[in-house]
RNA sequence: GCGGUUGUGGCGUAAUUGGUAGCCGCGCCAGACUUAGGAUCUGGUGCCGAAAGGCGUGGGGGUUCGAGUCCCUUCAGCCGCACCA
């Protein structure tokens, strides 16, 4: 029989959905795992060939852990909301839930084709209301909880107001958006709509008037993870800096978990790095300094405390509240014109163009230890954002400072033994202090240390820790995104009850602002509550979703709950993740702080949601080129290009075969090439060839659909993870991938002799046995440690030996192909059953290795001399060091290497390596 | 600038973790079967050299009997962060 892999793949494909072979049910009997994949976005464009590699590796690892006798969770679902269906459906006016249905039956078309083992029951879409109710519902949670700083979690808000009219605001240690100070009787005063405001700042879910990236093109905010060089990540259009009232999430209030939670779960440490970074801890001191001739004070936080004796002057940002203050009228014309150039500079261009610039407020700081006085100027490489909008310059140490200095011609003091800061600042952090009072004589960590104490116990400042991380924006002015459950009362939000879930996404005329510039929500009809209240009109973001999805695959259709508590106890975390390092500072820091706040609710029993987790690396383009002689129509073949002057052009790669152009397709292609001419080497055009992203604009996209029409989905598979290893960058070349092909003919042939099935009963030699068990031993190995390349490498060894050794046993060959089936489970399914087995192959245990079968008789040693290989010597395995050392010296090639001298040392390593020095 | 990461044949890569560098494939070369080959099979293939032999894991230095692997130094690519005080 010919391996048919068409008829054998759909075959197998209808059995395991016919027998529900993938469902997965809590068996509090068997242990769990559960494998995830970073769940797609349906993009129009369909899957190309890089992005099921991630699936592969996951599906190779559910399937193997399956077979090692663990109930295995492997849930797959769509990221459903976003931008590109709705960008569409304002250009086409086509509803974006359908452009998304219409993406998913794509997406979810071509991923059946490869095979995997996906349990589609549990299928979950995040723009469905089933599922978004507990997105709502989570963010309803937010808004009724705080952040305890002394707890380190969430408690309920009615907490908090107990606390507020027992104390006001006297000890409490609550994260906020702004440092409130009232009394117990102020709270008590307070209206209605003022003490919702007040409970607004600390919310964790709360609305606030904050600096946000506006994207005018967009017409909507985006997070800072969503814009990278002051353009949005998706389409690139500009962003701009605005002040606008919008939802947000408290995530830095977590900021201290998520940094300590790094050190509990096995990710890469690139991956954890990226994300301290991203949260950026410093630590540092908060030091106050009064304004001379006013009663108001100011802080500035410093992480270089010991260098306070070298400030020669303020600076703060041209945002900050404290600008107001410090502008004399003296200077109020000069300050006013400032601020209105730093305005219309874009952040853009502020980072672009670095000139020093800033002006002089006309006020004086006093210096808290030396009761100096130091001028207090506005610049804006300040960020208003960052500490307290203001700092402590110290020219002679840091180089942003000493460039202002130099600049606008202050002092600079050096406050470090022998350093030159003649022509740049020493920003290094070791040396010796001088000129700087009590701390002169110390080191730079000793004065650090020496100078909080003193600040501490003087009162003129504290010890202070700052986050870069900052909280999350939640509104976008968009339509295509869950509706976000509150409504107004009095211009104050209130959630809709529990029982109000889902608040489902309305209809609306068009998908774009209304006239008054309101989102789209604003056009929908009777967007309040039945009681008439006005509903939000803002919409949730895209990582709003993907944050919880994981537990709600857990358990998908429950309406009483995002997950139950015994789904939730039995399936913990996510035991392995996959995915790519483009989510590392966006939904895997929003996830983690999602999941840390239900856990502090009660909901779920783990702190932390991913504990193992994989970024595979990304699959890139090869592209091909032609060229163009110049001014011509005439193609050159690559190695004749130089004796012409030629334009390279991208051709489909879909019509070159190893480097060799297919004429007719090519002149088919586009008009213009109808009446192409070609100079041709040994009869073929042969095409350049470079490695580019995968993208259409390359001409190089490979879709997966057409690999497995024409090699079958087990080859896809193979071939995807022979390529290299899981977490590199690789290029994608289809060349490549008739040697895998051949690799699983070649398997099925050990099963067939000219046509007909061939498999003996008989038992096996240790010669075969040998061969199996060095395979089980590799493959067990790769699988743990995700070496799936080298894997594939070693069922190509192991075929290969069987071949030489014309093996048809079927005790050799049924555990082989229990061990392949992870890897290409439908030939492996399929010759399993020709063995006469009825039940699938998912249902055996993974085969385990035996080291009797591995014992050699013996060994090969490499002699060599002074550490030069020469020969090789074979011995009993048994041998000892004085037999090999005497077999070795007395071997005849020795003599002849030797050169008459006599060795000096001689050293054996039983069962490696001679070397005879001499 | 800071941090992470990777440098091995023409290409993708491997190396039991300090012990024969180049496994497994692609490509290429030769041969077989073929009307044919972008099919299949067999053999060869790091570089220089007719051979003996020499050289060889980005470069330089070191430790060691022995280094792709450890240490120092340097270069290059990729990724992330970046006026974060």
């Amino acid at each position: 029989m010919e391996y048919n892999f068409r008829e054998i793949e759909r075959k197998w494909q209808a059995y395991w959905k016919d027998h529900q072979i993938y469902k997965t049910i809590e068996d509090p009997n068997k242990p769990k795992y559960y494998v995830l994949d970073m769940f797609p976005y349906p993009s129009g464009a369909g899957l190309h060939v890089g992005h099921p590699l991630g699936y592969i590796a996951s599906d190779i690892y559910s399937r193997y852990k399956r077979l090692k006798g663990f109930n295995v969770l492997h849930p797959m679902g769509f990221d459903a909301f976003g931008l590109p269906a709705e960008q569409y459906a304002i250009q086409t006016g086509q509803h974006p839930a359908i452009t998304t249905k219409n993406n998913i039956a794509r997406y979810r078309d071509q991923l059946d084709k490869i095979g995997f083992s996906y349990d589609w029951d549990r299928e979950i879409r995040t723009c469905d209301p089933d599922y978004y109710h507990w997105t709502q519902w989570a963010f309803i949670q937010m808004f009724h909880h705080y952040y305890d700083n002394d707890l380190q979690k969430a408690q309920p808000i009615s907490r908090l107001i107990e606390h507020f009219e027992k104390k006001g605001t006297e000890n409490l240690h609550a994260s906020s958006t702004h440092e409130l100070s009232f009394t117990a009787s102020d709270w008590k005063e307070m209206s209605e709509k003022q003490q919702q405001e007040i409970l607004l700042n600390y919310r964790i879910a709360y609305l606030a008037d904050t600096k946000v990236n506006w994207c005018p093109a967009l017409g909507t905010v985006l997070a800072n993870d969503e814009v990278s060089e002051g353009v949005s990540i998706r389409g690139g259009y500009p962003v701009e800096q605005r002040i606008m009232r919008q939802w947000c999430l408290r995530v830095s209030a977590y900021a201290q978990r998520l940094l300590d939670g790094l050190e509990t779960i096995d990710w890469t440490d690139s991956l954890k790095e990226t994300q301290r970074n991203w949260i950026g801890r410093s630590e540092g001191a908060e030091i106050r300094f009064s304004i001379k001739g006013r009663k108001e004070t100011f802080e500035v936080f410093t992480t270089r405390a010991d260098t306070i004796f070298g400030v020669t002057f303020m600076v703060l940002a041209p945002e900050s509240e404290l600008v107001k203050i410090c502008t004399t009228p003296e200077q109020a014309i000069e300050v006013e014109k400032y601020l209105d150039n730093t305005k219309k500079r874009t952040e853009r261009e502020r980072l672009a163009d670095r000139r020093v610039t800033g002006v002089f407020s006309g006020s004086y700081a006093i210096h808290p230890i030396t009761g100096e006085e130091i001028p207090i100027w506005i610049s804006d490489y300040v960020l208003a954002g960052y500490g307290t909008g203001a700092i402590m310059a110290v020219p002679a140490h840091d180089s942003r400072d000493y460039a202002f200095a130099k600049h606008f011609n202050l002092p600079i003091i050096p406050l470090i033994q022998g350093c030159d800061v003649s022509e740049e600042s020493f920003d290094a952090k070791e040396g010796i202090m001088i000129n700087s009072g009590f701390l002169n004589g110390l080191t730079i960590k000793e004065a650090i240390e020496a100078t909080k104490k003193y600040i501490t116990e003087k009162g003129i400042g504290r010890v202070k820790i700052n986050y870069r991380l900052r909280d999350a924006i939640f509104s976008r002015q968009r339509y295509w995104g869950e509706p976000i459950p509150i409504y107004y009362k009095n211009g104050m939000p209130y959630t809709l009850s529990e029982e109000e879930l889902p608040l489902e996404l309305p209809e609306v005329d068009k998908f774009l602002p209304t006239e008054k510039g309101e989102p789209p929500l604003a056009r929908a009809k009777n967007w309040k509550t039945k009681d008439g209240y006005p509903l939000e009109v803002c919409t949730m973001p895209g990582f709003a979703g993907s944050s919880a999805y994981y537990l709600r695959f857990m358990d998908p259709k429950n309406d009483k709950a995002l997950v139950s508590p015994e789904a939730n106890q039995y399936w913990r975390n996510v035991d392995l993740y996959l995915g790519g390092t483009e989510h590392a500072t966006g939904h895997l820091i929003y996830s983690r702080f999602w999941n840390k706040f239900l856990f502090d609710l009660g909901i779920v029993c783990e702190d932390e949601p991913f504990k193992k987790l994989i970024n595979q690396g990304m699959i890139q383009g090869r592209s091909n080129f032609v060229y163009r002689i110049k001014d011509t129509n005439t193609f050159v073949s690559y190695h004749l290009k130089d004796q012409y002057e030629t334009t390279p052009i991208h051709v489909d790669v879909n019509m070159v075969s190893n480097d060799i152009l297919d004429l007719e397709k090519f002149r088919n292609w586009n008009p213009e090439y109808k009446n192409a001419e070609f100079i041709l080497e040994d009869g073929k055009y042969i095409c350049g060839w470079a490695i580019e992203k995968m993208s259409k604009s390359m001409f190089n996209v490979v879709n997966p659909d057409d690999i497995v029409e024409n090699y079958g989905a087990d080859t896809l598979r193979l071939y995807e993870m022979f390529l290299g290893p899981l977490e590199q960058s690789k290029p994608w070349d289809t060349n490549g991938i008739d040697g895998v092909h051949r690799f699983i003919k070649k398997l099925w042939n050990l099963f067939y002799k000219n046509d007909e099935l061939s498999v003996s009963e008989e038992n096996p030699t240790a010669e075969e046995l040998k061969v199996l068990h060095k395979t089980i031993k590799k493959i067990s190995y790769d699988i743990e440690n995700f070496s799936y390349n080298t894997a594939v490498s070693a069922f190509m060894i192991c075929v290969n030996e069987l071949f030489t050794l014309k093996c048809n046993k079927k005790a050799i060959l049924e555990p082989l192909l229990i061990l392949l089936a992870p890897f290409a489970p439908h030939i492996s399914e399929e010759l399993y059953h020709t063995l006469g087995n009825s039940d699938t192959v998912f249902n055996a245990s993974f085969p385990q290795y035996d080291e009797e079968f591995l014992k050699e008789n013996t060994v090969f040693y490499p002699v060599s001399f002074n550490g030069k290989v020469r020969f090789t010597l074979e011995m009993p395995t048994d041998a000892s060091k004085e037999e090999v050392e005497k077999t070795a010296l007395s071997h005849p090639q020795t003599l002849k290497y030797m050169e008459g001298k006599t060795p000096k040392k001689i050293i054996i390593v039983p069962g490696k390596i001679i070397n005879i020095v001499f």
